[in-house]
DNA sequence: CGGCATCCAGAACGATTGTTCAAAAATATA
DNA sequence: TATATTTTTGAACAATCGTTCTGGATGCCG
């Protein structure tokens, strides 16, 4: 049953995308919730009626990033197609994002730098998040592997790590003013040494 | 001739490594100047007339990272010794270093991911460390490649760029509380991925 | 219609921020 | 000794922060 009363004028998830965008650009200390209000396009009252606060809006926005970004390089790396075709596919993917001039890195590997590490709540979240990832290309690479596509001399959840070390430093290199050049050329480096063909970046 | 008049009752340098400390551990808006000044045992009137201030006081302490820790791995990847040990000594070095339970990652990565990238200053000054940092790389590896040491199948400067990556993401892992294993473990795959034999890790 | 839930605008809250001013105490050089 | 410079302590600055309160307007439900 709907709740008797004016019904909210404003997309909550499309604020949630707005607010989420403030901070993945500005980070937590550097948004205020004069930023907030603004980029969502909401009063300063229904931020805090609909989100209670701005530290509850970021954790918000941090698991909604986990159900979008990570969650479709997730698709991407479980899904149908040869293995190390679902592996080159995520490097490139993430090469055009990081690549573009005005790309912000990932919201997570920020959230990581810059968070308070004593905050359990954020620490947890985002160690999920990093854990599924490593996990979803463990299982990838093992496929890859058990189908002769792959070198199988190395355990399938060290390489896993490496790789999203990969990912993570490339979304930090992403944040530089150079990230046209050096980002490709990492993404290169790092499907060459794995004998990946590549087609052309 | 020294000027007249009451001599530092403090170290300067012992101070900026206090300071130091403290944004590396709680990043810059994470800071305030009570905390830098009870860590760094000064006065707060020291502290702006010796630093100049918050931010003036972060940027020193960023050379001064810059002229230590980077300027350290610096000379290894330029030392003596068969290039492929220098490549494989920095890792290690990295895994000792980012695997202590309370490891703070890489002062510089985590400058380069909280700090606005609209700060012209900042970001020259990371981008140059980073740069020197990626040339020190490209240059052993080119030697390990025509000593027959590495694979010569891929451009040193991409690889360069890679292992760079591969290194600020670890760094960004070892702020998570699983540093323990998930560092060694990116390490040993890295090195495998490279060709080189590990002892034992 | 009448109550309820939401919206917006704006003022105000206390707390903390980075910074500066002021005066007394300390120690070097001349 | 006298002068100059720095140190320390403590107070105060204006600005911003996240948050709460107030008031009035709006629209769905029963």
């Amino acid at each position: 049953m709907a709740p008797a009363g004016r019904p909210k004028a404003f997309d909550e998830t499309a604020a949630l995308e707005a607010a989420m965008a403030v901070f993945w650009d500005k980070g937590y200390d550097g948004t205020s919730v004069a930023d907030l209000v603004t980029a969502m396009g909401i009063g300063r009252q229904s931020l805090y009626d609909t989100f209670g606060g701005k530290r509850n809006l970021y954790l918000r926005a941090l698991r909604h990033y986990g159900e979008r970004a990570v969650a479709s390089t997730l698709d991407v790396l479980t899904g149908p197609g040869e293995p190390i075709d679902r592996l080159r596919a995520v490097f490139q993917n993430w090469a055009e994002v990081q690549a573009c001039p005005d790309c912000k890195g990932c919201f997570m590997a920020g959230a990581l730098a810059q968070l308070d590490r004593k905050d359990a709540e954020v620490c947890a979240l985002v160690d999920d998040l990093q854990q599924s990832l490593i996990d979803a290309f463990a299982s990838a690479i093992a496929q890859a592997q058990s189908v002769q596509q792959l070198r199988d001399d190395i355990d399938p959840a060290e390489m896993a790590v490496m790789l999203t070390a990969v990912g993570h430093g490339l979304a930090l290199a992403g944040r530089a003013p150079s990230n046209g050049t050096t980002i490709p050329a990492g993404v290169r480096a790092t499907l060459a040494l794995l004998g990946i063909p590549i087609p052309t970046l």
